[in-house]
DNA sequence: ATAAACCTTAGAGTTTAATCCAAGGTCAAG
DNA sequence: CTTGACCTTGGATTAAACTCTAAGGTTTAT
Protein backbone atom coordinates (compact mmCIF):
# COMPACT_ATOMS: atom_id res chain seq x y z
CA UNK A 1 0.00 0.00 0.00
CA UNK A 2 1.42 3.16 -1.20
CA UNK A 3 0.42 6.87 1.15
CA UNK A 4 -0.51 9.86 -1.69
CA UNK A 5 3.14 10.90 -1.39
CA UNK A 6 4.90 7.50 -2.24
CA UNK A 7 2.40 6.64 -5.03
CA UNK A 8 3.09 10.45 -6.49
CA UNK A 9 7.35 9.58 -5.98
CA UNK A 10 7.16 6.10 -7.63
CA UNK A 11 5.62 8.06 -10.67
CA UNK A 12 7.43 11.64 -10.72
CA UNK A 13 3.71 13.58 -10.31
CA UNK A 14 2.62 15.77 -7.70
CA UNK A 15 0.00 14.56 -5.01
CA UNK A 16 -2.64 17.16 -5.84
CA UNK A 17 -2.51 15.44 -9.75
CA UNK A 18 -3.30 12.37 -7.87
CA UNK A 19 -6.18 14.18 -5.83
CA UNK A 20 -7.13 15.67 -8.90
CA UNK A 21 -7.18 12.62 -10.83
CA UNK A 22 -9.44 11.37 -8.03
CA UNK A 23 -12.13 14.43 -8.09
CA UNK A 24 -12.53 13.80 -11.93
CA UNK A 25 -12.97 9.83 -11.67
CA UNK A 26 -9.75 8.40 -12.95
CA UNK A 27 -8.21 7.03 -9.89
CA UNK A 28 -9.84 6.26 -6.67
CA UNK A 29 -7.47 4.93 -3.66
CA UNK A 30 -8.58 1.57 -2.75
CA UNK A 31 -8.59 2.02 0.80
CA UNK A 32 -8.12 4.80 3.34
CA UNK A 33 -6.05 4.38 6.41
CA UNK A 34 -7.92 4.83 10.36
CA UNK A 35 -7.23 8.42 10.23
CA UNK A 36 -8.36 9.29 6.23
CA UNK A 37 -5.21 9.21 4.46
CA UNK A 38 -5.41 7.51 1.20
CA UNK A 39 -4.07 3.88 0.35
CA UNK A 40 -3.45 2.77 -3.05
CA UNK A 41 -2.56 -0.61 -3.50
CA UNK A 42 -0.25 -2.57 -6.47
CA UNK A 43 -4.52 -2.46 -8.80
CA UNK A 44 -4.72 1.30 -7.90
CA UNK A 45 -0.68 1.54 -9.23
CA UNK A 46 -1.29 -0.29 -12.92
CA UNK A 47 -4.43 1.82 -13.46
CA UNK A 48 -2.07 4.89 -13.05
CA UNK A 49 0.75 3.53 -14.65
CA UNK A 50 -2.37 2.61 -17.80
CA UNK A 51 -3.50 7.01 -17.37
CA UNK A 52 -0.11 8.03 -17.96
CA UNK A 53 0.34 5.95 -20.81
CA UNK A 54 -2.69 7.14 -22.98
CA UNK A 55 -1.66 10.41 -21.89
CA UNK A 56 1.62 9.54 -23.42
CA UNK A 57 -0.05 9.16 -26.99
CA UNK A 58 -1.64 12.07 -26.89
CA UNK A 59 -5.17 11.32 -24.92
CA UNK A 60 -6.79 13.90 -22.94
CA UNK A 61 -8.12 13.07 -19.45
CA UNK A 62 -11.45 13.02 -20.60
CA UNK A 63 -10.52 10.55 -23.56
CA UNK A 64 -8.91 8.78 -20.53
CA UNK A 65 -11.99 8.10 -18.48
CA UNK A 66 -13.57 6.85 -21.78
CA UNK A 67 -10.71 4.43 -22.41
CA UNK A 68 -10.61 3.39 -18.69
CA UNK A 69 -14.57 2.61 -18.79
CA UNK A 70 -14.15 -0.09 -21.35
CA UNK A 71 -10.54 -1.48 -19.53
CA UNK A 72 -12.41 -2.32 -16.71
CA UNK A 73 -14.92 -4.51 -18.62
CA UNK A 74 -13.13 -5.38 -21.92
CA UNK A 75 -15.28 -8.64 -22.05
CA UNK A 76 -18.35 -6.50 -22.96
CA UNK A 77 -16.96 -4.33 -24.81
CA UNK A 78 -15.75 -4.26 -28.86
CA UNK A 79 -12.20 -3.60 -30.34
CA UNK A 80 -14.16 -1.60 -32.69
CA UNK A 81 -15.04 1.04 -29.21
CA UNK A 82 -10.97 1.07 -28.53
CA UNK A 83 -10.08 1.63 -32.12
CA UNK A 84 -12.56 3.90 -32.54
CA UNK A 85 -11.21 5.99 -29.74
CA UNK A 86 -7.63 5.71 -31.36
CA UNK A 87 -8.90 6.70 -34.73
CA UNK A 88 -10.66 9.69 -33.52
CA UNK A 89 -7.52 11.12 -31.46
CA UNK A 90 -5.94 10.50 -34.12
CA UNK A 91 -7.49 12.69 -36.38
CA UNK A 92 -7.95 15.56 -33.96
CA UNK A 93 -3.93 15.24 -33.81
CA UNK A 94 -3.55 15.34 -37.20
CA UNK A 95 -5.76 18.46 -37.99
CA UNK A 96 -3.69 20.19 -35.22
CA UNK A 97 -0.52 19.04 -36.84
CA UNK A 98 -1.87 20.73 -40.25
CA UNK A 99 -2.50 23.94 -38.48
CA UNK A 100 0.61 24.11 -37.14
CA UNK A 101 3.01 23.16 -39.89
CA UNK A 102 0.65 25.71 -41.63
CA UNK A 103 2.09 28.62 -39.01
CA UNK A 104 5.47 27.03 -39.16
CA UNK A 105 5.87 27.47 -42.76
CA UNK A 106 4.38 31.17 -42.35
CA UNK A 107 6.80 31.75 -39.80
CA UNK A 108 9.62 30.75 -41.59
CA UNK A 109 8.73 32.78 -44.49
CA UNK A 110 8.37 35.45 -42.16
CA UNK A 111 11.30 35.19 -40.83
CA UNK A 112 14.19 34.33 -43.72
CA UNK A 113 12.70 37.67 -45.28
CA UNK A 114 13.67 39.94 -42.01
CA UNK A 115 17.29 41.32 -41.87
CA UNK A 116 16.92 41.44 -37.99
CA UNK A 117 19.27 43.90 -37.93
CA UNK A 118 19.64 46.71 -35.49
CA UNK A 119 18.93 49.21 -37.71
CA UNK A 120 15.01 50.56 -37.28
CA UNK A 121 12.07 48.53 -38.06
CA UNK A 122 9.71 51.22 -39.93
CA UNK A 123 10.56 48.79 -42.71
CA UNK A 124 10.86 45.74 -41.46
CA UNK A 125 9.87 43.16 -43.50
CA UNK A 126 7.30 40.89 -41.13
CA UNK A 127 5.27 44.24 -39.95
CA UNK A 128 5.19 44.98 -43.73
CA UNK A 129 3.59 41.32 -44.41
CA UNK A 130 1.50 41.39 -41.53
CA UNK A 131 0.28 45.24 -42.88
CA UNK A 132 -0.58 43.49 -46.00
CA UNK A 133 -0.78 39.92 -45.85
CA UNK A 134 1.67 39.52 -48.34
CA UNK A 135 0.49 36.08 -50.25
CA UNK A 136 4.11 34.75 -50.92
CA UNK A 137 5.01 35.29 -47.02
CA UNK A 138 1.50 34.65 -45.23
CA UNK A 139 -0.08 30.82 -46.27
CA UNK A 140 -3.39 31.09 -46.64
CA UNK A 141 -5.55 28.58 -44.33
CA UNK A 142 -7.02 25.62 -46.61
CA UNK A 143 -10.81 25.46 -45.80
CA UNK A 144 -11.35 21.57 -44.88
CA UNK A 145 -14.26 19.58 -45.98
CA UNK A 146 -14.28 17.33 -42.91
CA UNK A 147 -17.82 18.65 -41.19
CA UNK A 148 -17.84 16.17 -37.75
CA UNK A 149 -17.34 18.99 -34.92
CA UNK A 150 -13.89 19.59 -33.60
CA UNK A 151 -14.13 23.60 -34.04
CA UNK A 152 -15.01 26.11 -32.19
CA UNK A 153 -16.38 29.35 -34.21
CA UNK B 1 -17.17 54.69 -38.95
CA UNK B 2 -18.52 51.31 -38.30
CA UNK B 3 -20.59 50.06 -35.52
CA UNK B 4 -18.83 47.46 -33.37
CA UNK B 5 -21.40 45.04 -35.03
CA UNK B 6 -20.45 46.08 -38.17
CA UNK B 7 -16.80 45.55 -37.92
CA UNK B 8 -17.77 42.45 -36.69
CA UNK B 9 -19.25 41.33 -39.58
CA UNK B 10 -16.60 43.14 -41.60
CA UNK B 11 -13.96 40.31 -40.38
CA UNK B 12 -16.65 37.98 -39.71
CA UNK B 13 -15.85 37.66 -35.84
CA UNK B 14 -18.46 38.24 -33.28
CA UNK B 15 -18.62 41.57 -31.76
CA UNK B 16 -18.20 39.89 -27.90
CA UNK B 17 -14.70 39.81 -29.76
CA UNK B 18 -13.92 43.26 -30.35
CA UNK B 19 -14.63 43.95 -26.62
CA UNK B 20 -12.39 41.12 -25.64
CA UNK B 21 -9.61 42.61 -28.01
CA UNK B 22 -10.22 45.92 -26.40
CA UNK B 23 -10.50 45.12 -22.75
CA UNK B 24 -7.23 43.16 -23.55
CA UNK B 25 -5.61 46.29 -24.91
CA UNK B 26 -5.66 45.48 -28.43
CA UNK B 27 -7.87 47.25 -30.40
CA UNK B 28 -9.92 50.26 -29.04
CA UNK B 29 -12.42 52.27 -30.80
CA UNK B 30 -11.12 55.44 -31.99
CA UNK B 31 -14.27 56.79 -30.62
CA UNK B 32 -18.14 56.73 -28.94
CA UNK B 33 -21.75 57.86 -30.10
CA UNK B 34 -23.39 60.30 -28.01
CA UNK B 35 -25.00 57.27 -26.55
CA UNK B 36 -22.13 55.20 -26.19
CA UNK B 37 -22.10 53.02 -28.88
CA UNK B 38 -18.63 52.12 -29.86
CA UNK B 39 -17.42 53.76 -33.69
CA UNK B 40 -14.41 52.23 -35.51
CA UNK B 41 -12.58 54.04 -37.97
CA UNK B 42 -10.31 53.16 -41.02
CA UNK B 43 -6.99 53.04 -38.96
CA UNK B 44 -8.82 50.51 -36.32
CA UNK B 45 -9.94 48.65 -39.06
CA UNK B 46 -6.29 47.85 -40.26
CA UNK B 47 -5.13 47.38 -36.49
CA UNK B 48 -7.79 44.39 -36.19
CA UNK B 49 -6.92 43.30 -39.54
CA UNK B 50 -3.29 43.15 -38.42
CA UNK B 51 -3.97 41.38 -35.37
CA UNK B 52 -6.09 38.71 -37.64
CA UNK B 53 -2.88 38.33 -39.46
CA UNK B 54 -0.82 37.89 -36.66
CA UNK B 55 -3.28 35.44 -35.49
CA UNK B 56 -3.44 33.03 -38.63
CA UNK B 57 0.20 33.19 -38.61
CA UNK B 58 0.40 31.45 -34.97
CA UNK B 59 0.95 34.60 -32.64
CA UNK B 60 -1.07 34.72 -29.15
CA UNK B 61 -3.04 37.85 -28.14
CA UNK B 62 -0.23 38.46 -25.99
CA UNK B 63 2.45 38.44 -28.76
CA UNK B 64 0.33 40.61 -31.01
CA UNK B 65 0.20 42.87 -28.15
CA UNK B 66 3.94 42.93 -28.37
CA UNK B 67 4.31 43.05 -32.23
CA UNK B 68 1.58 45.88 -32.12
CA UNK B 69 3.71 48.28 -29.58
CA UNK B 70 6.43 47.87 -31.76
CA UNK B 71 4.03 48.28 -35.22
CA UNK B 72 3.46 52.02 -33.38
CA UNK B 73 6.37 52.86 -33.03
CA UNK B 74 8.60 51.24 -35.62
CA UNK B 75 10.96 54.10 -35.96
CA UNK B 76 12.46 53.78 -32.59
CA UNK B 77 12.31 49.59 -32.76
CA UNK B 78 14.72 47.34 -34.35
CA UNK B 79 14.22 44.91 -36.72
CA UNK B 80 15.75 42.34 -34.54
CA UNK B 81 13.42 42.80 -32.00
CA UNK B 82 10.54 41.79 -34.57
CA UNK B 83 12.20 38.73 -35.69
CA UNK B 84 13.12 37.60 -32.28
CA UNK B 85 9.39 37.81 -31.88
CA UNK B 86 9.28 35.55 -35.04
CA UNK B 87 11.95 33.32 -34.12
CA UNK B 88 10.81 32.56 -30.85
CA UNK B 89 7.39 31.59 -31.84
CA UNK B 90 8.43 29.45 -34.74
CA UNK B 91 10.87 27.89 -32.07
CA UNK B 92 7.51 27.20 -29.68
CA UNK B 93 5.62 26.29 -32.83
CA UNK B 94 8.42 23.57 -33.87
CA UNK B 95 8.16 22.28 -29.93
CA UNK B 96 4.54 21.34 -29.97
CA UNK B 97 5.29 19.63 -33.79
CA UNK B 98 7.58 17.22 -32.49
CA UNK B 99 5.07 16.39 -29.74
CA UNK B 100 2.18 16.14 -31.75
CA UNK B 101 4.54 14.33 -34.65
CA UNK B 102 5.10 11.85 -31.61
CA UNK B 103 1.37 11.41 -30.84
CA UNK B 104 0.79 10.53 -34.64
CA UNK B 105 3.22 8.32 -34.57
CA UNK B 106 1.71 6.62 -31.47
CA UNK B 107 -1.68 6.39 -32.47
CA UNK B 108 -0.81 5.00 -35.39
CA UNK B 109 1.21 2.12 -34.11
CA UNK B 110 -1.90 1.67 -32.28
CA UNK B 111 -4.59 1.59 -34.65
CA UNK B 112 -2.36 -0.42 -36.68
CA UNK B 113 -2.10 -3.38 -34.16
CA UNK B 114 -5.78 -3.27 -33.60
CA UNK B 115 -8.30 -5.48 -35.27
CA UNK B 116 -11.07 -2.91 -34.91
CA UNK B 117 -13.83 -5.78 -35.30
CA UNK B 118 -16.93 -6.08 -33.20
CA UNK B 119 -15.45 -9.15 -30.95
CA UNK B 120 -14.45 -8.47 -27.77
CA UNK B 121 -11.95 -6.34 -26.55
CA UNK B 122 -10.76 -8.75 -23.90
CA UNK B 123 -7.38 -9.09 -26.50
CA UNK B 124 -7.37 -5.71 -27.95
CA UNK B 125 -4.17 -4.96 -28.50
CA UNK B 126 -4.74 -1.27 -28.32
CA UNK B 127 -5.51 -1.84 -24.21
CA UNK B 128 -2.67 -4.52 -24.40
CA UNK B 129 -0.44 -1.75 -25.36
CA UNK B 130 -1.27 0.69 -22.56
CA UNK B 131 -1.28 -1.74 -19.89
CA UNK B 132 2.05 -2.63 -20.43
CA UNK B 133 3.58 -0.18 -22.37
CA UNK B 134 5.06 -2.09 -25.45
CA UNK B 135 8.26 -0.36 -27.05
CA UNK B 136 7.19 -1.43 -29.93
CA UNK B 137 4.04 0.96 -30.09
CA UNK B 138 3.87 3.56 -27.81
CA UNK B 139 7.11 5.61 -28.77
CA UNK B 140 9.12 6.87 -25.85
CA UNK B 141 9.24 10.68 -25.78
CA UNK B 142 12.48 12.15 -26.45
CA UNK B 143 14.27 14.36 -23.47
CA UNK B 144 15.18 17.72 -25.34
CA UNK B 145 18.44 19.44 -24.11
CA UNK B 146 17.38 23.30 -24.68
CA UNK B 147 16.11 23.98 -21.29
CA UNK B 148 14.75 28.00 -21.65
CA UNK B 149 11.01 26.78 -20.41
CA UNK B 150 8.42 26.53 -22.37
CA UNK B 151 7.28 23.35 -20.37
CA UNK B 152 4.84 22.80 -17.73
CA UNK B 153 5.34 19.26 -16.17
C1' DA C 1 -45.56 54.32 -30.44
C1' DT C 2 -43.88 50.07 -30.42
C1' DA C 3 -41.28 46.10 -31.99
C1' DA C 4 -36.98 44.39 -33.76
C1' DA C 5 -32.38 44.75 -33.99
C1' DC C 6 -28.76 46.71 -32.14
C1' DC C 7 -25.91 48.54 -28.40
C1' DT C 8 -24.14 49.14 -23.19
C1' DT C 9 -22.01 47.11 -18.70
C1' DA C 10 -20.17 43.88 -15.28
C1' DG C 11 -19.42 39.58 -14.45
C1' DA C 12 -19.80 34.50 -14.90
C1' DG C 13 -18.85 30.34 -17.62
C1' DT C 14 -16.08 27.30 -20.88
C1' DT C 15 -11.94 24.07 -21.57
C1' DT C 16 -7.68 21.52 -19.89
C1' DA C 17 -4.75 19.99 -16.47
C1' DA C 18 -3.22 20.94 -12.98
C1' DT C 19 -1.16 23.88 -8.96
C1' DC C 20 -1.49 26.42 -4.82
C1' DC C 21 -3.46 27.93 -0.47
C1' DA C 22 -5.22 27.92 4.32
C1' DA C 23 -6.42 25.76 8.35
C1' DG C 24 -6.01 21.97 10.50
C1' DG C 25 -5.18 16.62 11.67
C1' DT C 26 -1.50 12.58 11.99
C1' DC C 27 2.66 10.14 12.66
C1' DA C 28 7.51 9.01 13.76
C1' DA C 29 11.66 10.50 16.02
C1' DG C 30 14.05 12.38 19.88
C1' DC D 1 5.64 16.50 24.28
C1' DT D 2 7.15 18.89 20.56
C1' DT D 3 9.05 19.32 15.88
C1' DG D 4 8.78 18.29 11.09
C1' DA D 5 7.14 15.81 7.41
C1' DC D 6 3.22 14.20 5.88
C1' DC D 7 -1.79 14.07 5.28
C1' DT D 8 -6.96 16.09 5.06
C1' DT D 9 -10.57 19.41 2.89
C1' DG D 10 -12.63 23.00 0.04
C1' DG D 11 -11.88 26.49 -2.78
C1' DA D 12 -9.04 29.85 -5.51
C1' DT D 13 -5.79 30.51 -9.30
C1' DT D 14 -3.35 29.86 -13.65
C1' DA D 15 -3.28 30.31 -19.03
C1' DA D 16 -5.92 31.28 -23.57
C1' DA D 17 -9.43 33.09 -26.08
C1' DC D 18 -13.37 33.73 -26.09
C1' DT D 19 -18.67 33.17 -25.19
C1' DC D 20 -22.65 34.02 -22.75
C1' DT D 21 -25.97 36.20 -19.47
C1' DA D 22 -28.76 39.72 -17.38
C1' DA D 23 -30.70 43.96 -17.22
C1' DG D 24 -31.16 47.78 -19.46
C1' DG D 25 -30.57 51.85 -23.20
C1' DT D 26 -30.77 53.25 -28.54
C1' DT D 27 -32.06 53.29 -33.29
C1' DT D 28 -34.83 52.33 -37.15
C1' DA D 29 -38.77 51.04 -39.51
C1' DT D 30 -43.67 50.54 -39.67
Amino acid sequence: MYRIGELAALYDIKADTLRFYEKHGLLSPSSRSDSGYRLYNQDDSERLKFILRAKAVGFSLNDIADLLSIEVDKSNRACAEVKGLVDTKLEQVEAKLAELQHFATSLKSLSNTCCGGPDSAEHCSILEALESSDQHIIAKKEHHHFSHSGHKD
